[in-house]
DNA sequence: TATGAATGAGTATTCATTCAT
DNA sequence: CATGAATGAATACTCATTCAT
């Protein structure tokens, strides 16, 4: 039953397939996210995408084919948002710390594509956890390449207590969850989720309660949210 | 198509309530686990509890409700777990380190418990997701206060550069993305795990790349693995 | 929307599952046989059986199972019939005559059983074809072996002009082609059917020409029709 | 997905009207020969045609006239090849061997011709078999009178034994099915097919039995297989 | 207590058919 | 003339849930 009153974007007005796969995964985004694979129909998506279910199977295939295609474009967008936001010529903390605020802006401003990624990608079984899974690892050699190899310059791989590995995912786990943590606080903007991750994966809390603590320098950054 | 020759466990013999339950509950647990909220079947769960349907139903409710009391249950496990492992009479470094090890000792003993929790109890809308947002929250306190409060006494939270629930959302986060990670290695003892955390953590990359190696300290622990 | 004044055959009662699978195969043949396999659809079978689709799935399977199940079944109803009608003690042409009878009583009586067999069986691709052959295989030996073998011991076969399985697909055929006929002639009885079939087969257009006539001799037949 | 590349016949080429018809009628026999009424597509037709779908609509209306007229051409076609083959001033018997010959060798050349005729036009309900029966009674009148009306002339018709109408249907299921046999036999000739049936219903097995043996007159036949 | 029997309600998917260009 | 774009309508199948026994 689509609503006569709201009309969804330009129904039915023929229109090349490239600007309709588009509504489509727009509109397959919202859905996945806001009810998660299983409970999301294709009659919502349909629906909200303002095109009818047939159109969906032509240009997208199947439920699950859809749902594998909205990951992908989400995923590329994040990491895309990333790199955009990394200067490879800067200290590698800076580096860490441009990448992580790349990261928060991006969570912020695309709360579903994130939702998508980060919740929901996991509830269905196999392919798409591989597909994220892949993400993720691509996500942690980007932005923890460098903190590690920093250190590794320095022997800290070396040591027996050390695993990069398991590291970076103590690492990536941590920026998420203070981005799922950060979707209910909207008013700490991204420079300050960024400086506080910081203040605990490079200071630690051991020089944190000794006063030590992590800061941007100024010239480094354009505009500190 | 259960044959009639091989019996689930105890099919049909009157038992008392409180056995049923468990039964149920188990086979709940396991089958969640496997499948998720939204694919598992009450079918499964009643052949594998080797009880009947509508028995489920009279004893723990409707799906959902299965599923909550799964999850309500488990998450008091593992906070038990973790609270039996912390010894508050030691330093706050200690007790974290110690509570790390139960954490992750609970995960590579309980895995379904943990993915349960950690996994599958997301993918269910809003009700769910409070309880383990709550759990998750009590986690933070439980495990984090000290460490916070230590901090506190120092006028750590006194700088605007610092959250206390942010901070704690992060380090629960690591810890987890850990877990996960930990799930895949299970030749890493808890005892490293933990200790890797606690790097991470307490001394942070900086002090790590200057040289510092943060310890467990000998005597203040039983058996490390 | 099941009509509430006509109640179809208990409806709703708690029935034994064997007697609830007999009734859905009677339904289904009913149905199959009147549309055909693609366009019969489950919603009509489970309403003609009175019975909801879910109890069809339950106990026998998918529609394409559910066909069949219905084809097994008819087929080994009219091979019985078949093969109760001959008397192995008669000569070949009587023992011919009394098969070619049972076959048209059967024809006559279960017009559905026949339409199913013989029209619908061919429309679904591959496997049941392959039933219906083997089925129509074990027709054709199980009637026409008498009359074959009968002419094989005086050399029929050895004649270069002669095939004893293409004779038998033609024979058939000319079976089944005039039951069809009969079908919208019902005033014509079985046994006329038949010897109309044992003047063409048997005498062959020369011999009628002749003015030779084939007749069941008297005795050998219960009840002429 | 249709390549680029790689183009139909003359797609998109304006071409009159009649030769998209016969291109589109074509692709239609061949598409129903070989799933069915039910299982084809018109997108596979269309693709097969190399012409789009609203042509076909266009050019030959819907689904169903499609299929009616694809019947109607093959079915014209059929009784034309018989036609073609019998020669009026021979004897009946040879006329009706030729005509079974002309049969058998269309069978064998237009196997998709035969298939749609004989086994798909029986799927669709009502309609078609319609058509079809009337295409089978014309061809029962044309192959089949000869040969009784050469027995009317002796009386054949006059006993109470006997039905002309009945006799032919037998008679053409027996060809029918004959031709399905030789389908999967490509090594019988159709002078051969046409002679086993000559055997059958000329002489019957009586006479076979007895050692005669029915043969086409040399002299008669052009080009024995 | 315990369950086999039963179903309402919902979902993904397909296909013949038709506009707008 | 010719078609890519678009859809209404139908259908097989599943699953949580509940009686009647």
């Amino acid at each position: 039953m689509p609503d006569e009153e709201q009309r969804p974007p330009e129904r039915a007005r023929r229109l090349p397939r490239a600007v309709r796969e588009r509504q489509i995964l727009d509109a397959a985004v919202q859905v996945f996210s806001r009810h998660g694979y299983h409970s999301a129909s294709m009659d919502e998506i349909s629906e909200v995408a303002g095109v009818s279910k047939p159109m969906i199977y032509t240009y997208l295939g199947s439920k699950e084919d859809l749902f594998g295609k909205s990951i992908q474009r989400e995923a590329t967008r994040l990491l895309e948002a990333i790199q955009a936001g990394v200067q490879p010529d800067l200290p590698p903390d800076m580096q860490l710390w441009h990448g992580l605020r790349s990261f928060y802006r991006f969570v912020a401003e695309y709360r579903e594509s994130w939702t998508v990624l980060h919740r929901q990608a996991l509830t269905v079984g196999g392919a798409f956890a591989a597909e994220i899974t892949a993400m993720r690892t691509r996500a942690i050699e980007l932005v923890a390449a460098l903190v590690v190899s920093a250190g590794t310059r320095k022997g800290l791989a070396q040591q027996a207590e050390f695993s990069g590995a398991g590291l970076s995912a103590a690492l990536v786990g941590a920026a998420e969850s203070l981005a799922d943590w950060a979707l209910d606080h909207p008013e700490i903007s991204d420079g300050v989720l960024a400086s506080w991750l910081m203040n605990l994966v490079w200071l630690g809390f051991n020089d944190l309660v000794e006063g030590e603590v992590w800061k941007p320098r100024p010239g480094e950054t354009a505009s500190e949210g």
